[in-house]
DNA sequence: TTAATAATTAAACAAACGTTTAATTTAAAC
DNA sequence: GTTTAAATTAAACGTTTGTTTAATTATTAA
C-alpha cells in the first residue's frame, strides 16, 4: 500500500533518530528538515503534518518487522533451546530497531496523541503465541513448570532489555562500557545470556 | 535546604501528573497553571523557569525517597525471605511514586535537557548495595549461585515493573484488568510475586 | 518542443510557547 | 495606621512552532 521514495525515507530516518533522542514534542520540523537537507515545507508536502509523519514512521517500520517473523516452534530443537533462540532473536530484532521501539514505548504510555497501534499489537500477539507454543510444548514434556503466566514472561524479557537500554549511561559506568560498540556487544552477549538464564530458571525451577 | 509552600506543592504535583501523562515538552506552563488554579506568571515567579520547575520536582521527590530507605539485611530473615522483602518494598515504593519515576525514566534516556541526576543515582547505588549484601549473604551460605551479575538483577526487577506499567492498556486487555484499582492490585499481588519468583529462581537454580 | 505534472523554494501566516513587565492586591512588620 | 514586602494579576513581549502560500525549477508525457 504505502511506499516511500528516497527523499521520504531520508526524512523518516532522520525523524526516527531525533524523535528517539528528544521525543516527538521535543523535536521540531525545522530540525528534521535541516538534518535531512530538505526544505521545511517538504515534510508537510510529503506527509501532510508532523503527526502524520509519525504515523508514516510507524507504517514504515511495522511493515519492516512483519516479514522477519520466524516460527521457531517448528525447528528441531528441544523446548529449552527454543526458548533460548526465541529470546535471542527477539532481543536482537528489537535492538536492531531500538530507536523506533524507544519512540513506541513513549507513545504507547502517553496521553498526548491518539495513535493507532493495532497493526503493532498484532505483531506483539503473534510473538506471544509463538512463545506460548514453545512453553506448552515444554509443559507437556514435563520439563517446564505448569503455573506460568505467559503475559508476565514478555515484560520480564523486554523490560530487562529496555531498562538496560534506558539506563545506558548509569549502567555503562558501573559496567565500564566506554563506547556504543561496547554497549551493543554487551547486549548481544552478556545481557541476552542473562535474560535467557532468567527465563530458563523461572521455567525449570521447581519449588 | 529547599522547602516548598502549599501553592508551590500544588504546582509541583500538577506538573508531575501532566509531565508523566504528556511528557515535559508536551506540557505547557499554561496547562499546569490552569489545572493548579494559579496565574501563568506564578510558575516563573516561584520556580524561575519551566526547566527549573522540573529540577525542583526532582529535588522535591528525591528528598521524599531518601527517608524511606530501610536496611533489610539486618532483619532476622533468611536470604530468600530478604530477597522477597526487598523486591516487595522496592516495587511498592516505586509504584507509589510511579508518575515521578515515569518522568525520570524519560529524562534519563533523553538527549534534550542536561539534568543533574547525581542525587538520584546515589539512592540507586544505595539500593544496589542493599541488594548486594543480601546476595552475598546467600552466597556465603551456599544457597545462591555464585555467578550472579548484580547489575543485571535490578534491570530485571524494575524493567519488568516498568514494562508492565507502560503497556498498561495492552496488558490490561489480555489480563482483564478493567479499572485502575484492578491494575494496581495486580501489581501489588501477581506482578510482585512473579518478579520475586523470577529472581528467586535465578538465584537458586543450579545448572 | 511543448504542455502538464511534480518537486522545491523563500516567505509569510497565525497560534502557542515561555517569560517579563508593571500595576494591584494581600499580608506582615513596625 | 502606616510602611514594607510578598503574592497575584492581566497584558504584552519576543520566539518558536507547525503549516500554507505562491512563485520557481525540474521532470515527465505527448
Amino acid at each position: 500500500m504505502e511506499n516511500f521514495n528516497e527523499k521520504q525515507t531520508q526524512i523518516l530516518q532522520v525523524a526516527e533518530k531525533l524523535f528517539a533522542e528528544k521525543g516527538f514534542d521535543g523535536t521540531s520540523i525545522r530540525e528534521i528538515s535541516k538534518e535531512s537537507n530538505v526544505n521545511v515545507a517538504m515534510v508537510s508536502y510529503y506527509f501532510g503534518s508532523k503527526e502524520k509523519l509519525l504515523e508514516s514512521l510507524i507504517v514504515y517500520r511495522t511493515s519492516d518487522l512483519k516479514n522477519i517473523l520466524k516460527d521457531i516452534s517448528l525447528e528441531i530443537l528441544n523446548p529449552i533451546q527454543k526458548i533460548e533462540k526465541f529470546i535471542q532473536l527477539y532481543i536482537e530484532r528489537i535492538n536492531n530497531n531500538r530507536d523506533f521501539h524507544h519512540i513506541l514505548l513513549f507513545e504507547i504510555s502517553s496521553k498526548k496523541r491518539a495513535i493507532d497501534f493495532e497493526s503493532f499489537n498484532e505483531i506483539k500477539k503473534a510473538n506471544i503465541n509463538s512463545l506460548e507454543k514453545i512453553i506448552i510444548e515444554g509443559q507437556t514434556q514435563n520439563i517446564f513448570r505448569k503455573d506460568i503466566n505467559i503475559h508476565l514472561i514478555i515484560p520480564t524479557i523486554l523490560g530487562t532489555y529496555f531498562y538496560f537500554q534506558m539506563h545506558k549511561s548509569f549502567l555503562g559506568d558501573v559496567l565500564s562500557l566506554k563506547t556504543d560498540e561496547n554497549h551493543n556487544q554487551y547486549i548481544k552477549n552478556e545481557l541476552t545470556i542473562h535474560i535467557q538464564q532468567t527465563i530458563k530458571s523461572l521455567l525449570l525451577y521447581a519449588n
